[in-house]
DNA sequence: TATTGTTATACTCTATAACTATA
DNA sequence: TATAGTTATAGAGTATAACAATA
């Protein structure tokens, strides 16, 4: 399978150069990096990136049908059915079914689920500005603005 | 389970703007939809993200070991195993043996190997092109800034 | 003892197809 | 028929522990 070789590996440092040229590769690091940190700032509140974006969601959309709210997440609603449970287990949220579409949900916090969500968007806060401490304000916002440019243009090209 | 309630759902929209001030969603939401996009991009070169990023960086540096390999692409050394596995098996790529650490391999590009490099790359720019297509030159360049100095800073915090 | 590549494993996220109950 | 929620499943990414060969 491997057969020796006289190739001389390179003493020092891996060049990504080539890769860095994409703003994909960039993007891809950025997000690994803070998406490893964001979980070890939810952890102490049993949630995850996807299970408090959920919460958040209901807290402030009482009432929410599943389907919109996996729209409102760019996820799939095959996939929101666990998350939803998980939630529903902990009593963070309640399913109802809904008086005028029977078919439908009405996804509602509790109040325990609303106290969890505060105390997590806290963490979350100082998270954020912790990850983005290297950026001034001006920064931070043209970030936001080509972020979302980016979903969009990419989002038009796909599905 | 799913007691009946006299919730009333909202009629329209589902407004996620209480996640929208954390540019750990944006970031999430951009990427996955680049991501998206990016996957169809190099499917006609059975190549992944990752797959890519590897054959890339094989090619940027002959001779290259899998253990800087891994710490360059900010991988584990254990899931690129597989990684190289599936480019060795296309041989696009050589797995030697380390005339001064034989406990080391040396990874090389064959000339399949570059060319599909080459290829995949025209096709990954214009990706990267396109989907930064709503952006200045200002702002790619600040927005590159940006990740940069987030990535850094979140891999400060963490591991 | 420590490091390199490897194997095994588990968890998360994502995507699709198909079912049920309602409309 | 179409839609809402659900189930089942598969693929991909990520992370950790432990092993054999070598240093």
């Amino acid at each position: 399978m491997a057969r020796s070789a006289p190739i001389i590996p390179p003493g020092g440092e891996t060049s990504d150069s080539a890769l860095r040229q994409f703003i994909g590769y960039d993007m891809k690091r950025a997000f690994n990096a803070l998406q490893a940190d964001l979980v070890r700032t939810l952890e102490p509140f049993g949630l995850r990136m996807i299970t408090y974006s959920t919460l958040a969601m209901i807290v402030q959309n009482p009432g929410l049908r599943p389907s919109h709210l996996a729209a409102g997440l760019s996820i799939e609603r095959a996939n929101l059915v666990v998350i939803v449970d998980e939630l529903e287990q902990r009593e963070l949220v309640t399913r109802t079914t809904s008086l005028q579409d029977r078919r439908a949900h009405a996804l509602t916090a509790t109040l325990e689920g609303q106290k969890l969500y505060r105390d997590a968007t806290e963490a979350v806060a100082a998270h954020d500005r912790l990850v983005t401490s290297g950026l001034s304000d001006p920064e931070r916002t043209a970030l936001r603005r080509a972020l979302r440019q980016i979903e969009a243009t990419a989002r038009g090209q796909g599905g």
